[in-house]
RNA sequence: GGGCUCUUAGCUCAGUUGGUUAGAGCGUUGCAUUGACAUUGCAAAGGUCAGAAGUUCGAAUCUUCUAGGGCCCACCA
């Protein structure tokens, strides 16, 4: 053996080896126990970051159950993550200063297409470098043709029961991404903003958004407010920059009289809240803003300018009006961004297809309180329940290409109800209402070629493919799903996609492993939603539900942040690549490094300390290894016959071994232990602290004394064990080592060594 | 405003049914060794387990409060 362990030249051999004796096929124990976890699928836009590392959880459970007997398939996968892939590729098609609608749907559909399959190689190419031992023949990706005809079926079947239903109210949209986003993706962002106190006839309103006053279609006040208890309900008369007005003055408990002037305009069209207050009064909406993100014809003269240019010019216009009492610039508040681009979004109202949620999560949380599925650490129960208390239902369009379309088509029984745009044949983007546009001249076919995005108003007739009826017109939903949506029935539709009978046998799944940060977007939907596709709407038998949720146990992981305890982030730039640090320390360092010292759930930082550590305790063990061999060469000692553990119990008779032979065995019974209870950093201190301090240190240490055959073979019997029960943590170098000690056969496939008394 | 979480050796962190002298890695100090060990072994120093009160025969661990971090959610114009 070479004096050092050199990671490098065996790692790619070893796995390769393994790949190719199918070793992580669960066919391998055909009669096994199922034994299921699906790979939370990485997005197919980018490069494994460190926090994909932390797989090498599900990798120690799936080769500990491997070694068990279990059939142990760990099934992997990648997601098309729409909005976000999407993102990424309009700015490589802006570098080259292109825009996403120089091409039809179906062009950029193929290029992004082309774009992800050449990412997806390279995360395939990651994940088995740090030793993943996935069954790559069952290898799937959300937008392949069989996943997306189950997804839209889903949308089906749900559209039967009455769980998905279209909309017309207030969604979050970017007007620089051209897309809207559910609650959970808007992120909130601290800014100090001026607070405008504004003239409203008799009354003083403070707002940050004047701009949209021209949307106003009333003024609230708080019922209780002395103050203003007379104009409730009354019409003022008001000056404005676009010249006088009426507006109504309604009362309102959302109204806060401490806040301001205990005054507060109405814009339905552009506020959360006012949306709200709007549907109290019925109130009209006025939308001013586009989706362009300019202001359109009802601000007058300050039609055609950005929101925030219209801010400062109507503020100006306002002044010179005198109609600005005052200005508070130190005023704080938080504002909804964009979480790709942030920009602010722009509350817009849209027709968009939503999910019932109430109906879904019933059975959800069913099965949470009655420990069908459980969660490690628990204290994210509270944190997954309070989620669903406070959920309101789910905006599952996007305005993206990158995605599973919408499988709804919308019949043009009136041509002034829909708004088009289009590429012409001359490739010219054309946008407007439907009836308009044909009556410029543009035919249905070039329409339908060129199509980019249909706006069909609330009312209109919806059906799916099979029930378009000829010599009627159609127009399809361009809007795609919301990637949650897909990714959400994950394991139903891999499981149901891959091979014969592999739903029946691996589903219920046993285990699924993701980063904390993905509990309310991923594993709150995978669980309502899988319940649902695997067993409909309303469930009153509790072992049926019992059996039919995606998973049992749900392990949640910390994050891991960079040496200095910083959240890793590429506008930081100080991302590590965990392949680099691989290349340095061996995957083997990295595995070990990122389960030691570090309780389940809690962040850790990179530590470079921790990698060298790891990478010394393989050094360690290699030279274990090398003394084992070293020792059985000068003896002439070969090991006949590899007794398993508790074998060994019963025929040494050795007292000074017999001790050690004990140890061992408890040993055994502790890792397994820790194993079941997912308590992987305690195990990996404990095989770290007995493999070198005990048993190095002191059994070879003291037997170097009185070697001879029976305590060689005691010797190499009790080290193979070892290797075995560190072998799911470190499977190169414990795979490496068991060959160098003349086994024929693979530590990978051999037993768990059990230590039944 | 609501929730979760953390505060343990110089640094980074383990410590899951409360139970002997509270652990590891890195660092520090001393000694030994070139041996299976691009070293390793032996030994040492270093902690009133954030603070206070309570429960208990017994608390780093359970309860309450206080102080200070971190994260998430809700978002009053």
């Amino acid at each position: 053996m070479d004096k050092v362990y050199n990671h490098k030249e065996i790692e790619e051999k070893i796995y390769k080896s393994w790949e190719e004796k199918k070793y992580f096929q669960p066919e391998i124990h055909p009669h096994g126990k199922p034994y299921t976890i699906i790979l939370p699928p990485p997005n197919a836009n980018g490069d494994l970051h460190f926090g994909h590392a932390m797989f090498v959880i599900e990798d120690i459970l799936i080769r500990y159950h491997r070694m068990l007997g279990d059939a142990a398939l760990w099934l992997p996968g990648t997601d098309h993550a729409g909005t976000e892939t999407q993102f990424v590729f309009e700015k490589r098609l802006q570098e080259i200063g292109k825009s996403r609608f120089d091409y039809s749907r179906e062009e950029l559909y193929k290029m992004i297409w082309e774009y992800v399959q050449e990412n997806r190689g390279g995360i395939e190419n990651q994940l088995r470098r740090l030793g993943f031992s996935l069954d790559w023949s069952r290898e799937k990706f959300t937008l392949d043709p069989a996943v997306v005809e189950l997804v839209k079926q889903t949308f089906r079947k749900m559209y039967d029961d009455g769980l998905v239903y279209r909309d017309y109210r207030l969604v979050n949209y970017c007007t620089k991404d051209g897309t809207s986003f559910s609650d959970l993706e808007v992120v909130h962002e601290e800014r100090k903003d001026p607070l405008y106190y504004i003239k409203y006839g008799p009354l003083v309103l403070a707002t940050t958004r004047p701009e949209t006053k021209f949307g106003d279609t009333a003024v609230a006040v708080n019922p209780q407010d002395k103050r203003y208890q007379a104009f409730i309900g009354k019409e003022i008369e008001i000056e404005t920059v676009l010249g006088k007005a009426t507006i109504t003055v309604v009362g309102d408990e959302y109204v806060d009289p401490e806040f301001g002037t205990g005054v507060v305009k109405i814009t339905p069209a552009h506020d959360f809240n006012d949306f709200e207050v709007g549907k109290r009064h019925k109130l009209p909406m006025k939308q001013v803003i586009g989706f362009d993100g300019k202001m359109n014809e009802y601000a007058g003269r300050f039609a055609g300018l950005y929101v925030k240019q219209a801010r400062k010019a109507v503020v100006e216009a306002m002044q010179e009006k005198g109609l600005i009492e005052k200005i508070d610039e130190s005023y704080v508040h938080r504002v909804g961004i964009c979480y790709k681009c942030k920009t602010v979004l722009e509350p817009l109202p849209l027709e968009q297809w939503y999910v019932k949620v109430k109906p879904l999560i019933e059975n959800a949380e069913k099965a949470i309180d009655n420990g069908f599925v459980k969660i490690y650490p628990q204290n994210f129960v509270t944190t997954l329940k309070q989620w669903y208390a406070g959920l309101r239902d789910w905006n599952i369009s996007r305005q993206n290409v990158w995605g599973i379309q919408i499988p709804i088509w919308y019949e043009v029984e009136d041509d002034s109800k829909f708004v088009v745009t289009f590429l012409d044949k001359q490739k010219q983007l054309q946008q407007g209402v439907l009836h308009e546009i044909l009556q410029k001249g543009h035919t249905w076919d070039a329409i339908e070629k060129g199509l980019q995005r249909v706006v069909a108003m609330i009312d209109a007739k919806v059906v799916f493919g099979e029930q378009k009826e000829k010599g009627k017109h159609y127009l399809p939903e361009t809007d795609t799903f919301d990637t949650w949506f897909s990714s959400g029935q994950w394991p139903f539709v891999t499981l149901k996609t891959t091979k014969l009978g592999d739903f029946e046998k691996f589903y219920p799944t046993s285990v699924m492993e993701t980063g904390y940060d993905i509990l309310r977007a991923w594993i709150s939907r995978m669980l309502f939603l899988g319940l649902y596709v695997a067993n409909g709407k309303h469930v009153t038998d509790d072992n049926f539900l019992k059996e039919t949720v995606p998973f049992r146990d749900v392990i949640l992981h910390g994050l891991v942040n960079d040496p200095y305890g910083k959240k890793m982030s590429k506008s930081k730039g100080n991302v590590v690549n965990p392949l680099q640090v691989a290349d340095e320390y061996g995957a083997d360092a990295v595995r070990f490094a990122l389960v030691y010292g570090t309780g389940l759930g809690n962040d850790q930082a990179m530590s470079y300390g921790k990698l060298e550590a790891a990478r010394k305790f393989g050094n360690k063990l290699w030279n274990m290894a090398r003394f084992i061999e070293m020792k059985n060469a000068e003896n002439n000692f070969v090991l006949k016959d590899r007794l398993a553990l508790v074998e060994l119990f019963n025929q040494e008779k050795n007292k000074a071994d017999q001790a050690w032979i004990n140890r061992v065995k408890d040993l055994t019974d502790e890792i397994t232990k820790y194993l079941d209870n997912y308590q992987f950093n305690l195990a990996a201190e404990r095989l770290y602290e007995f493999i070198w301090h005990e048993f190095a240190d002191k059994y070879i240490e003291e037997v170097k004394s009185r070697i001879d055959p029976a305590s060689l073979k005691n010797l190499n019997i009790l080290f193979f064990v070892l290797l075995e029960l560190l072998h799911p943590f470190m499977p190169f170098i414990t795979e490496e080592i068991y060959h160098k000690l003349g086994n024929k056969d693979d530590l990978m496939i051999q037993s768990w060594p059990q230590a039944e008394k």
